[in-house]
This record gives C-alpha cells, structure tokens and sequence, in this order.
DNA sequence: TGTAGTGTGTAGTATACAGTACACACTCGA
DNA sequence: TCGAGTGTGTACTGTATACTACACACTACA
C-alpha cells in the first residue's frame, strides 16, 4: 500500500475515536503545512524527510521503521549501523535477503542470548 | 580515512604499476570529468552517486560497499532489503550493533548453509 | 446565518545533489 | 623545445528534495 493512503487511513481511523485528528490539527502538532499533509496523502508529492515521517510515526502511534520503509527509506541510524562494519553487514543481509522470517528471528535471539 | 583521500590513494599506488591510472585517464574510463574526480579526491566536494562510486569501486577493483560506506551511502539493494521486512530487519540490526565480528559472522554461516 | 474549522489547488522557495565545461599552469619525454 | 598529458581553479547547470504561503470552496453547528 502506498504511504500516503496508509496515512489517511490511519489518520482517519484515529479521527473516529478523537476529533483532533484532523488533516489540520495533525499536520500542525506534526510541524507541517496542512496542504503539505493533504498533498502528502493523496500521493500528490514523495513521502516527506525522515524526521517529518518519524514524527508523523510518533503521532499516529505507528512504527517509525516500518512508515519509513513505506516512504522508501531506511532510517539514518540502520544505515550507520551498516556503514560501521559494511562488509560485515552487507553479506549478512544478502544472506538473509530469502530466509524465512523466523530463521532470521532465531539469529537475532540468539545473539541476544550473549550467545558469542 | 575520508573517502576522497582513500580513492586517491588506492589510485596512485595503482599507478606506480600501470600508468592509465592517472586520475584523467580513470576519469575518463569512469565516465565523469576530470575536474570533479580531482575534487572528489582532495574532498572539495561531497562523495559521488551511488553509480559512480560503484564505477570507481570497480576500476579500482576495490569493494564496493566499503567505499559507499566510506562515503556515507548504504546500497540501494541494501535498503530495499530491509525495506522488504522493516520491522524484521530494524530489530536484528540494533540487535547486532554491539556483537563482535565472529559472532556475526557465525550467523551468517549457518545461514548460509541451509541451517533455516 | 455566520463563523469556525475542514480539506485542497496553485505558486513559489531554499537547499542540496551531482555533476559539466573550459581554461590554466605545470611536467616530462621525444 | 615543444607537444602531449597532468592535475586543478572557477563558473555554471539541471534536477531533486522538502517544504511554505495563501487563497479557495465546502461543511457543520450554535
């Protein structure tokens, strides 16, 4: 689904319990125009900068990775994760690019484990 | 190490073997001018594209993804990776920040061998 | 019935990104 | 000694990115 649709859904959703979820009032706890919002949604412009979707993500109550990787990016402190040890990090997730969700949950539980 | 100094480097110690690697001629077999490669590597301007430092990674026979790295970029391939399973991938990542090469490495290979 | 609030259309802007184009001074081998 | 090749300074360009600002028509409700 597209960010922008997903936005207004959630947003609307919300609306229903709680009227200040409107395109106007989010945009401005959000620190955005509303038009930018509505342009936002409807698809009309790209998915807005990391920091605006990170807020919009706090607002509606919605993961962050998961709204960014919607929008089409990855977030800044994931890319320097990576870029820290990138050989390292790029052949793993190559590796993992087909594996089975839960075998990837395994590794990271057993890391997670002290398991060094 | 700045990306530019690096790129220079690992030039000029290529040269000593083989004279086409000047940084006009390498310029040009990488397809931009020579000018912008001599910024790029006295760190006048900001790391190329993406595009061009796989273009220089491969003319130098360098990895690729280390010199995005050192340039601040992670892969397009990368990202769309985690991109595919944010959620997944964000956790595991953070997950792995702090573990040791060996034990990352570890994982990968059992991965790798089928182990799901 | 008017006014407060709603979403949207249009126009414009500041900044960064990713370079090109050309001229210049220098060097080094034939 | 001269011509080919070297690196670099300066000026400019096109294209995204990430928005703001303002006006407009519509709706709801007091």
């Amino acid at each position: 689904m597209a960010f922008g649709d997903y936005i207004r859904e959630v947003r609307e959703r919300r609306r229903r319990e709680d009227r200040t979820f409107s395109l106007r009032q989010v945009a401005g706890r959000v620190g955005i125009e509303p038009a930018y919002l509505s342009k936002i949604e409807r698809g009309q412009t790209p998915p807005p900068s990391e920091r605006t979707i990170r807020r919009l993500a706090k607002e509606l109550d919605e993961d962050a990775d998961v709204l960014l990787a919607m929008g089409g990016k990855v977030s800044k402190d994931l890319q320097e994760i990576v870029m820290l040890r990138p050989k390292l990090f790029a052949d793993l997730l190559r590796q993992l690019r087909e594996a089975p969700d839960h075998a990837v949950l395994r590794v990271a539980r057993e890391i997670r484990d002290g398991d060094w």
